[in-house]
DNA sequence: GTATTTTTATACCGAATCGCACAATAATAA
DNA sequence: TTATTATTGTGCGATTCGGTATAAAAATAC
């Protein structure tokens, strides 16, 4: 499992992705400098863009990292067939669990963190609209895996409703909300969504 | 309208604080330089400092100072007595227009670009939090106006889906998202909300 | 063994950072 | 006029910023 030719690198590449990850998600973007990385890492700088290149690179991976962990974390904890909202309430309870995580809330590296950066950072805003725009695709695919007979309409509405209840929840998470009132309000965003899919709440779609 | 004793000012303090505001709004606080505020407002650094404090202090005023602006978009478009669903797209289309300021998307100083500081400023995180609560406060106001016959458990849920769809337009709104889109979403998530309040769509509020 | 290649480690670069002395300035109070 | 007070503008100052030049180190290829 060489790399070839010269001498060998001393460190786990996907660990120290990780370390970069949780960096940035600790601080945000501007606020984390090269140095917190090396020290996080244990790497020294010029390693450290040797092998992953700027500060924006670096982020920019750690966004993707970011969203590779959220799929993981919601593996195996979004059961296969139940009603909707039993699936809502699982989706929004592992975020929350990923969000509170370890030491004070931290919410969501991309949600809560990348939109500082976006007027600045082209690369960054660009990547920040692929995520929101795969959030709103999965939890449509979601919506019409768990209630197929709704209508067209109403899925896009609620899977809308169900990110943006999502990308609040980062936002609440890391202002220091508590996880008890967290976990209330994703109980109650959970159940009124998946009323509205399969109730038919909403009226006049196109006026 | 003098300050009494030593030499007068030679700028208007809430034209000061107003510039001060968009150089935050655009960029946000880490990468805010006092370079920055100096050369949108016209002042030097001493007299910033001197009237204003620090950097943290100039953000703390601009978030309240962005909340006030935020108030008066309101001021006048929100109909007295008018259907829920009027006055949710009402709100919704106000904050909307303030969210896609001029060049390009900027989203909300305070929730789009205030959460990345939050873990590393607690007065930073304290105010963010405070204007969370302000947010679904006042829209419980409004759903306890326009839908008074309905269930506070359903208002108070209601209320916090609504500050969440807020919160999502602005993130959005900063990443790029186009204004169309935007306000497709923002009316179909007032309807689907007031829908929740009086069709009392929400099953099992407390299990 | 010798050459080549890649990574590490030290040191450094110019620029930018926040904050603050310090003196000059412009008003009021006595 | 003279003293007092507050603001302004210049400029420093120590630090930190992101990034890189350079050479030592550690592996493979020949």
């Amino acid at each position: 499992m060489s790399r070839g030719r010269g001498r060998p690198r001393k460190f786990d590449e996907t660990e120290v992705r990780q370390a970069i990850m949780r960096c940035f998600w600790a601080k945000g973007y501007a606020a984390t400098t090269l140095d917190d990385l090396a020290k996080a890492t244990g790497l020294v700088r010029p390693s450290l863009y040797g092998a992953f290149g700027g500060k924006e690179d670096m982020f920019l991976a750690a966004m993707d990292d970011f969203a590779a962990r959220t799929r993981a974390y919601l593996v195996g904890k979004v059961p296969a067939d139940a009603p909707l909202d039993v699936v809502l309430r699982a989706v929004f309870s592992a975020m929350l669990d990923l969000y509170l995580t370890e030491d004070g809330g931290r919410g969501c590296l991309v949600f809560s963190t990348a939109g500082a950066e976006a007027p600045a950072h082209p690369q960054i805003r660009e990547k920040l609209l692929e995520k929101l725009n795969q959030s709103d695709d999965q939890f449509r695919r979601l919506l019409e895996r768990h209630a197929p007979s709704a209508a067209p309409q109403n899925l896009e509405t609620a899977a809308g409703l169900a990110a943006a209840a999502l990308h609040s929840m980062g936002l609440r998470a890391r202002s220091g909300v508590a996880r008890s009132t967290l976990e209330e309000f994703a109980e109650s965003a959970a159940n009124s969504i998946a009323a509205l899919v399969d109730c038919a709440g909403a009226r006049r779609t196109a006026d």
